[in-house]
DNA sequence: TAAATAGCATAGAGAGACTATGGGTAGATT
DNA sequence: AATCTACCCATAGTCTCTCTATGCTATTTA
């Protein structure tokens, strides 16, 4: 390869960790089964690679936003599952707040009604 | 302070240039007066500081995207006013379009619609 | 037995934002 | 005359976050 792809990137920078948070409200996985569900839900627009997805995990647990432990699949593997816990869910509303107010604030801007 | 803190930023990191560019589509502009337009137009939610839309501006002129020239301001000072060029608004049209593909994305994750 | 899928994790690089710093000018106030 | 406030540009260094690349293991399927 000649020369490197500057590659745009699968996610909105700052907001994985909310999007993890999010899907672990519906129920416990692993670090795969978060990966597929965003991707899932969002239509393939949004994708965890795995160097994004495993040290924003890391993240989480020392930020005590959530716990971890191994367990089996159903399809018999060995898998680490991450809970939420109730600092992580509080967490959780603190960035969505900030993400909407964000999003409308851009939205302002955006538009093209003029103020004055 | 024993720490430091971890401050988040004041603009959804990606989204600068996408907010520089559609604010010199009403008129050219120097610097500070971008960096004030997306402040009040976003009610004081953005904040661009220096260090940001400096650098920033440096990297569109370098993309082609935008022109600058020294002038005179109203109020008698010299300035660099920053004018829009014809491949900046082809790519502004481009980073609307993933700007918005990628929120409504993280809406559907957001939302909570299961889909299966 | 080879390949594909399911899994976890880290190192290194790069982008983009921040803090901190250094300039400088015009006009109003003391 | 000095100082303060608003106006204006720009860079260096740091930090956070994401990406690419890599390495490992185990199970299922072709």
């Amino acid at each position: 390869m000649l020369f490197k792809m500057a590659k745009k990137p699968d996610l909105l920078p700052g907001t994985l960790d909310m999007l993890i948070l999010k899907t672990l409200t519906r129920a416990p996985l692993h670090g795969y089964g978060i990966a597929l569900s965003i991707k899932r839900l969002s239509d393939d627009v949004l994708t965890v690679e795995e160097g994004s997805l495993y040290p924003a995990l890391q993240r989480l647990l020392l930020q005590g936003w959530v716990k971890a432990e191994w367990k089996m699949t159903e399809t018999n593997r060995r898998a680490r599952f991450y809970t939420l816990r109730s600092a992580g869910r509080k967490q959780l509303g603190v960035e969505l707040t900030q993400f909407e107010q964000m999003i409308a604030a851009i939205g302002r801007v955006l538009s093209d009604a003029q103020v004055a």
